[in-house]
DNA sequence: TATTGTTATACTCTATAACTATA
DNA sequence: TATAGTTATAGAGTATAACAATA
């Protein structure tokens, strides 16, 4: 630093480090996506239906850390706008399908080419091993059984 | 994942794996604070003003991309638990030099502890060399010239 | 004219309780 | 009795505009 703060026991922490980063990552993605009015929770909402059609609410939910009261709201808007659809569940009267509109696959194919390189290029100090590398490491941290 | 859906897409993203991990870990640290009463932000401060007596408001808000606006409601409660006092600047009359009072740095010596433990904890997937190797690519992130 | 710290305020994100209809 | 989806609401976290005091 330029300021000459001793920042050493900060540093030192996973959590300060992995926050930080992901802040930047997360900042250059939110201006990157905002032409195509997706926030980082509808593009992985969006995201995840795409590559799952039928998904219902309650597995978007458990997938993305994400409570119910507040998937209300993000679905809304974007069946609102068209993205996606809702049909009956085959089984469960009480679920319903989700999937991608013609509308929302031709979006999300422009939105995930552009989500990628924006990641891709926020993480652009470190080459391809590396990132292989973090990616590795950020996960056996997420997946470890609590 | 047991329940079978495609994440393949999302899992291959830096800023999703940096944001997961991220929320694994603070989660974690949320719950071990809790006993000090410290949040993320209260804690991120107070140690910043620990390792660097006579801070001004300004320089904790530009090391810790926090909002002047935001940090004036932090500093009133961290003030008011008397963990922190305020002295006029030598040289400019604006400015506040912050410090732990005795109260702040008995507590931060206890919580500080916790917090890396916390951290550690949250890592404990990783081997130390894996979390080295971890700590040095996140700074290269967040650290890397816009 | 620019900067420090502040007030007021608004918007987003996240969290809890309670309801309905189905299982 | 438990679960999927919903409503209402409250609390954090984060953002901008504008001000007084000082540089």
């Amino acid at each position: 630093m330029s300021d000459g703060l001793d920042t050493r026991y900060l540093e030192s922490l996973p959590g300060y480090n992995t926050r930080r980063a992901a802040l930047t990552i997360i900042s250059r993605f939110m201006d990157r996506m905002a032409q195509y009015d997706l926030r980082p929770a509808d593009f992985s909402v969006l995201s995840l239906i795409g590559h799952n059609p039928g998904i219902t609410s309650r597995q978007l939910c458990s997938a993305l850390n994400i409570l119910p009261p507040n998937l209300v709201g993000l679905l809304k808007g974007i069946e609102k706008r068209q993205l996606i659809s809702r049909s009956s569940h085959p089984t469960d009267g009480r679920a319903m399908r989700l999937a991608l509109t013609a509308k929302g696959k031709a979006l999300m194919q422009e939105a995930e080419a552009t989500a990628l390189e924006s990641d891709l290029s926020a993480a652009s100090a470190l080459s391809p091993g590396e990132i292989n590398t973090l990616i590795g490491l950020l996960q056996k941290i997420y997946l470890a059984p609590t």
